[in-house]
DNA sequence: GGGGGATACGTACACCGTACGTCCGTGCTC
DNA sequence: GAGCACGGACGTACGGTGTACGTATCCCCC
């Protein structure tokens, strides 16, 4: 009975299994190869070490990123597709967004949404460099309320608060931070993300309009 | 001769010391103890175990933020003021700062930048559930902005796109990346994150005049 | 003097990434 | 068909990791 035949490919998805499953933490090469029910060393005959395969873990995820956006459709409405797309990578694969957003990747994989994003900026009328600044602003932010999103981002995030408050947090100390508990305490992400990117892409509208037939990119 | 006795702080401090000069990945206890000229699991009398001493490392660098803003001046000014001083301490830490960005800590360190910049979004006008909103849109593109500063967010760098570009990468595939390479090359930082900054500030400020008298919160 | 608590330390264990050597099934050459 | 080269699977081994546990040492208070 040959089992099927590892693979790079093979590995790379027990490893994002594993990372959903269990969490980055639990990630090891013994692991892997005992998921795939295969020796450890085996999969170095198809992955160089480990951080090549948590490399190929980012790139895997980023490449599933399916962008649906109208190329007919209005700039603005197809920042706000891209954005969502992206986000909604990240939480298929939640604990995996870590790795994405915390390794740098030079493929392709990572190339094409930069490149959809730059046409799309393009066609608003911003001039190169005009376009680069703004991509890295979405990703910025993007990048940051993933983060928050995925419960990694520090004190600031949600269910927190609520511990610290049951620890209970000196008023007299914090008086905004304890009479906006309430407030801190919960968190409606999907909300919370679209707030802030209708806020950019009006922003960016505004720029947009301001600048038109001055690029200077 | 007794040394210096060991210390919660000279732990953290050594730590924060082998981090900035060789890299998150070079921390081990054994490491730390070595520099410290001292046993391995001498520490452990002062910190329980890893986790917490690179939360200890967060922390510090935390609450090390200076803030200088003005109470009297503009709000949009003391929200600049914030921002550049907590990127000030993250350029002042850079290999500190993925710690500081990817820890959860529920402790005053990191509660008390929240303390300010809410006060500063209420002084402004924004209700409770607006304040925590902007704040936390702000606090999204900050930490985007640092990771990226950082050097640890993805494809979307500055530098490497060099590096993709000498690889060679294909202008039919990627035309805009191709063509805006000139633009994708190079980043100034400090201008990157002020011109997001100021797009920021100027639509939260449309958003708080808009709202006047409606607060909601 | 003597007892007790805090601190420093060494040893030991389970686990990690991976360099290296070995084995075996497959396919090509004669 | 015989011989052989080769690639993939595997086991072993080494140096590293975090930390549980037991022990030794110091200082302070009684």
């Amino acid at each position: 009975m040959p089992t099927e035949p590892l693979t790079r490919g093979r590995i790379v998805a027990a490893a994002i299994d594993l990372i959903e499953r269990e969490g980055a933490d639990a990630v090891s090469m013994r692991r892997i190869a005992a998921e795939l029910g295969v020796g450890v060393m085996s999969l170095y005959n198809h992955v160089p070490n480990k951080d090549a395969l948590l490399n190929g873990v980012a790139e895997s995820v980023l490449s599933q990123i399916e962008f649906t956006d109208d190329p007919d459709a209005h700039w603005t409405d197809r920042v706000r597709m891209q954005a969502r797309a992206f986000r909604q990578i990240a939480h298929h694969y939640p604990r995996s967004t870590m790795l994405v957003v915390s390794r740098q990747l030079h493929s392709a994989a990572g190339l094409l949404p930069v490149e959809r994003a730059l046409a799309t900026l393009r066609s608003a009328g911003f001039g190169g460099a005009d376009a680069v600044r703004m991509l890295r602003m979405f990703i910025a932010y993007i990048v940051g309320s993933l983060l928050r999103e995925v419960g990694v981002t520090p004190t600031f995030a949600p269910d927190h608060t609520r511990t610290i408050n049951a620890d209970g947090i000196d008023p007299a100390l914090f008086p905004e931070v304890s009479s906006l508990a309430e407030f801190l305490g919960e968190c409606d992400h999907e909300a919370e993300f679209d707030f802030g990117l209708e806020l950019l892409i009006t922003a960016a509208e505004a720029q947009a309009g301001h600048r038109e037939g001055t690029n200077r990119g």
